[in-house]
DNA sequence: ATCGGGGTTATAGTCGCTATAGAGTCAAGC
DNA sequence: GCTTGACTCTATAGCGACTATAACCCCGAT
């Protein structure tokens, strides 16, 4: 029991911590580039060389991206996290501000929406000289 | 009556014609080093002159960049929107696929919402180290 | 003559990667 | 020991649709 399956011992290579994240190793070393991960450590011959605190702090990477915070947001959350004792206003703040970000993001795509419905729903001619959309998008003024 | 109220007469400077069509002028000269507009002709001293053609032209680029098409789509539609004569059903399917790429983009963000909705919810802590939001993007594996 | 507000070019930066080139490293099989 | 193939390294350029900067030229009014 517990064997151990296909997860493999630390340390880890970039492209095993590429496969434990989910993250490309061009990614990885990106990050690396970019202050959002330590300099890794290395072999003799140049490697990286991660534990579970990198593959942790990559995890939570990756899933401040899936909730499409930028880069300089999870630097700040990362940083924050390791304050412990701080209060936590700013993270919430962080939240916030990316939850009405998408929620503005997903009003402006609605009536975009909306448009193209209606775009596509005028064109019921053969030749682009009658076609609606063409005619709408080509419009003399409007505002 | 009819005094021409603010609107110069043709031919129009690239400021002009950035006021005429709410586009600036850096980004007309971008449009042309794209392709999308035609070189201009130019005064003696090499000024950008415009008529009423490229306005027209750029504010139909204007109303597909609203629509969020990209240039290549845009390049298209001008390029169709010529032949009067051609079936207009290529016209149809850029707006359709944009139509359906807005559609998932929206459901993505959908799903992005709620995932910030329910974090946002879960933060009742004082101090980073209880915050729930750090907590659960810190969260050792879940997948 | 000078000033402000135009215009011109070329180049680099934005964001978050991704792709490419060219080289070095490592373990396994012969 | 040698070769093979998978892996890793660095550095650089590209994506899309602009935006910013620098350094210069032009034009009309004072």
């Amino acid at each position: 029991m517990n064997h151990a399956c296909a997860t493999p011992p630390e340390p880890y290579t970039i492209g095993q911590l590429a496969r434990l994240t989910g993250v490309k190793a061009v990614t990885i070393r990106y990050y690396e580039k970019a202050d959002l991960l330590p300099a890794a450590t290395r072999t003799a011959s140049g490697y990286r060389l991660y534990s579970s605190v990198e593959r942790d702090r990559l995890r939570f990477i990756r899933r401040c991206r899936h909730l499409g915070l930028g880069l300089d947001d999870i630097r700040a959350l990362l940083r924050l996290s390791d304050e412990r004792e701080a209060p936590c206003h700013q993270v919430d703040a962080i939240i916030h501000q990316q939850r009405e970000h998408v929620r503005d993001r997903i009003r402006d795509l609605q009536a975009l929406e909306q448009e193209l419905d209606r775009l596509e729903r005028a064109c019921r001619a053969e030749t682009i000289g009658e076609c609606k959309i063409i005619e709408s998008l080509s419009r003399p003024t409007e505002r």
